[in-house]
DNA sequence: TAACAAAACTAACGCTTGTTAGTTAGAAAT
DNA sequence: ATTTCTAACTAACAAGCGTTAGTTTTGTTA
């Protein structure tokens, strides 16, 4: 029987208000009063408001990254490996919808290491979606277009996903994924 | 021979500054120290920080809703209307990519009139979109997946083109516009 | 050259920001 | 019963914020 640390709530809280608003709008003694405590009083448990950015983007950036490494590792069509990775973004954005704000919004707040290392996540996890695109148009398997231009198409829409998801309410999940699968895959072959 | 007055010289600064950093960030001190002048100065040309993000925003927001009818009033089929709806936001990002960060990002902070301005000029348009997609459909011209989804879709890579933009430089125009109206609309028919 | 307008300046205001120091209340462990 | 730990508190800090008031510089027009 787990329970959620104060940390946890915190990080919980505050990913709702950026969410809302914004990191840099959002202020520490905003995160105190939604959790009915005083400002000061959240430092006993975080280091500064760095740290909860940092440990909300990160998080969700290694998912992604070990998402997309276990689908590149996969022996299948790249076509396949796309439909996986559409599938894989869906899941994400279901289970951490307010975080991906955060990632997509306000990861350039992030300071020294912590930036570093989500804009490296950030060009590996892109560099694998260009190659599986590239060695599908290699393969015969997908149209020749401009490879970033079909990387790129794909990938925001996949990015802003969360947006959509929060708006629409919990629309089936599986029939989200197969007309999101249709959609962006049936321009491709 | 139309010189550019120093109100709009702040805003075009403001504009690239915003596109940086976003709107929350950026300073009035940041804006001055990137003309050489002091804060205080800027307020001989405009009335304060707020009134430099809504020029920002509802001039382009405008070229949207003036486009978007535009396109809704000719008499050709609903896919190419989609083309058109295509072409027009490729043709604005290139016009307008600074801009673009604070309509998408920074939106939210505009206040009263403003934003409520904006919002219904944004409803406006998806609608617009949402009956050309549903048009599309019933005529037989689109497959019959889910609307939002083809909407979504759509909407979601046209609004973060301007990310794209700047980063490739200027690939060709007419290059771009050809593979991306090929991605976006194959995926349709 | 004197008058005027435009656009810069200095100085300061009240407020909010993230954060620190030191203290206190209550529960758990000895 | 006493110590220890956890997590709250009050009070305050220095820095930065948008903005205003009043003044000086600069360039143009009468």
């Amino acid at each position: 029987m787990k329970t959620i640390s104060r940390k946890e709530e915190i990080i919980q809280v505050a990913s709702r208000l950026f969410y809302e608003k914004g990191y840099k709008t959002v202020s520490m003694r905003d995160i105190a009063t939604a959790m009915d405590i005083k400002a000061a009083s959240l430092y006993n448990h975080i280091n500064g408001k760095q740290e909860i950015l940092s440990e909300i983007i990160l998080k969700v950036a290694e998912e992604f990254t070990v998402g997309m490494e276990n689908v590149v590792s996969e022996k299948i069509s790249a076509i396949e490996k796309v439909e996986k990775v559409i599938e894989m973004h869906i899941d994400i954005t279901v289970n951490y919808s307010e975080a991906l704000a955060a990632l997509n919004n306000d990861w350039m707040h992030l300071e020294k290491s912590n930036l570093s290392a989500f804009v490296k996540m950030r060009e590996d996890y892109e560099e694998n979606f260009r190659k599986i695109i590239k060695q599908g148009i290699e393969m015969g398997e997908i149209k020749a277009h401009h490879p970033e231009v079909i990387l790129f198409s794909i990938l925001s829409t996949l990015r802003t996903l969360y947006l959509w998801y929060q708006k629409r309410g919990k629309l089936d999940m599986n029939i989200l994924k197969r007309d999101m699968v249709a959609v962006l895959i049936k321009g491709l072959i």
